[in-house]
DNA sequence: CTGAAAGCGCTTACAG
DNA sequence: CTGAAAGCGCTTACAG
């Protein structure tokens, strides 16, 4: 590979006068310039990225912090964050986490090295002090889905609207007997659906039906198990809320080796749906989140703070998207 | 952030020393290590993996550039990727094409450029100049699931035979009238599983049901667009083969919206499954592909032509997998 | 066993 | 308008 001495050389220039022409930082002389872009297209000359890197402190690059990205919305979202990247030219690193906090942490310290200007991390919550440390250190943070940390940025959608609004939906359809399959309380998006939902049918006078496994809650076989619990548990149940489009996918398998209806026996419906649920066989009604959008903007959040000098930051700023009902043939 | 500088200074000793010490590539006396470790801890030093990159010329990174991450195969491979990449402690940075050659045209232009040290990709087979050019420029190349170009290792699965078996396997069922819903034949994938379909059907005796769309192919609604059509330019229809899960899906919709039944009138099967093949409400029989260790194989074979000495790197090799045959209740 | 020094490929004050 | 030089944070021959 070609260097910016090769092309200095080949145009008889000094080094500095190719770097102030290639990255147009000070007036240089229309034919030394051409001689130099002479130079840079004979020579295909590319620029060293690290080196760049390496004297302005700066990557122009975001890690993005993933729990999943196999059929989880996250994979929706990263389009988002992917297109608006790429609209203020950085470049994004997806690190897959598969929700282990180890392998987060590991992801973590290997991005504050050097890799990256910012973090986007829907993280497990398990390494806080790490990511404060990150931001201290100072690499832009921003959380997105799961809202850890108050303290951080964050771009979210409003898991106990979801729970309750799905709740009272149901309700009015007649159910009584409305069960819930969460996951782990201690990231957010499922505490605050759980919420919701015991906070609807508090003002419904209904009784709860819940159950959990201890598997990871982000799989088809999460869905199935616990709808399965929860029909052997109570046999007049009558709905069946999930809190991701992939458990309501295992959900409908539960029901139909149950031999029932959906939604003639039992209502089904996601509480954070994506593009999956219009495509089922059966469609799944689903309370969607902007899940593009949503992307874009933590993007754009990051961006700005990454291009914010250092002393005047904006601090942690906290967006909520609300899901909108979407009605189809599960319910 | 400390820097080498730093802990030098705090424990007294020279940085080429520290630098010694931390890498363990010569010996350091028993308590001068000490000394250094204890201001590594003490600062919580962390090593500039840019600065490192730039002197060793290597950045422990790999890139990954597929078309798709959402719904598709490709995600699956990434798992396997990433499992055997961390395996040997480098880093993945995945690059989404959507299947735009000018995406990907950019992507690998900014991967070229210090950010990677190989790169595999599953391409558009539009800039096959420029991935030549990477080569030669030292920077390791692999592909996945396409293979464009024989000069570039690869590892794909078979997709002839998938062709072939599938067509046989419905005949066998007794289908008369086998359609077939696949993509751009510039593609290696759909050019090959054509070609296993046609000489399946020849040998067989029966005639061609095949149609396709201008839209990319990857897709819920190309499925659904191509069935749609195939079922009303042949009414005696009895099967369709997808090329992917997704297609199947978007196809299994269009079959029911015509007031068909899977697989009492319509046998459906996917010619490349992976795992949303058995979590669907039908579930659908496939040809299932080895995704997550043909993952691992082609991060394995990429880490070892990055490590070769350049003066010995091995030369191109081609790995094919074979899919196995997974009934479920679509046929 | 350890230090001084050169160098990786750039950027950016500093002169002129 | 352009060059000479220092420096970003490391690694690695070269001495000793």
């Amino acid at each position: 590979m070609a260097t910016m001495k090769d092309v200095a050389k080949l145009a008889c220039v000094d080094i500095s006068t190719v770097s102030r022409a290639l990255n147009d930082t000070a007036y240089v002389h229309p034919e030394t310039r051409e001689r130099i872009f002479a130079a840079v297209k004979e020579l295909s000359y590319q620029p060293n990225v690290l080196a760049q890197g390496l004297k302005k402190g700066k990557r122009h690059t975001i890690g993005v912090v993933l729990p999943r990205l196999h059929m989880a919305i996250f994979s929706e979202i990263m389009q988002g964050i992917e297109k608006e990247a790429r609209k203020y030219n950085y470049a994004t690193l997806i690190c897959n986490t598969e929700d282990d906090p180890e392998i987060e942490k590991e992801s973590l310290s290997r991005l504050r090295n050097g890799f990256v200007d910012g973090i986007i991390i829907a993280g497990t919550g398990r390494n806080i002090r790490l990511l404060h440390d990150i931001k201290a250190s100072g690499i832009s943070v921003a959380q997105i889905v799961r809202d850890q940390d108050t303290s951080v940025s964050s771009v979210i959608a409003n898991y106990e609207a979801c729970g309750y609004e799905g709740t009272k939906f149901l309700a009015r359809k007649g159910c009584k007997e409305i069960g819930l399959i969460n996951g782990n309380t201690h990231l957010a998006p499922y505490r605050d659906r759980y919420k919701g939902y015991k906070a609807a049918l508090k003002e419904l006078n209904l009784k709860e039906n819940y159950n959990t496994s201890l598997e990871p809650s982000n799989t088809f076989e999460y869905g199935y198990n616990c709808a399965k619990k929860l029909l052997e548990n109570n046999e007049k149940l009558d709905a069946i809320m999930v809190s991701v489009d992939i458990q309501g996918i295992g959900a409908m398998r539960a029901i139909k080796e149950k031999k029932l209806r959906v939604p003639d026996d039992i209502r089904l419906m996601s509480l954070t749906g994506h593009t999956v649920g219009s495509m089922l066989e059966t469609t799944m009604t689903a309370l969607e989140i902007p899940a593009h959008e949503m992307g874009e903007k933590v993007a754009k959040m990051i961006i700005e703070d990454i291009e914010a000098p250092s002393d005047k930051k904006p601090s942690a700023q906290h967006l909520t998207f609300n899901a909108s009902l979407v009605e189809r043939e599960s319910t």
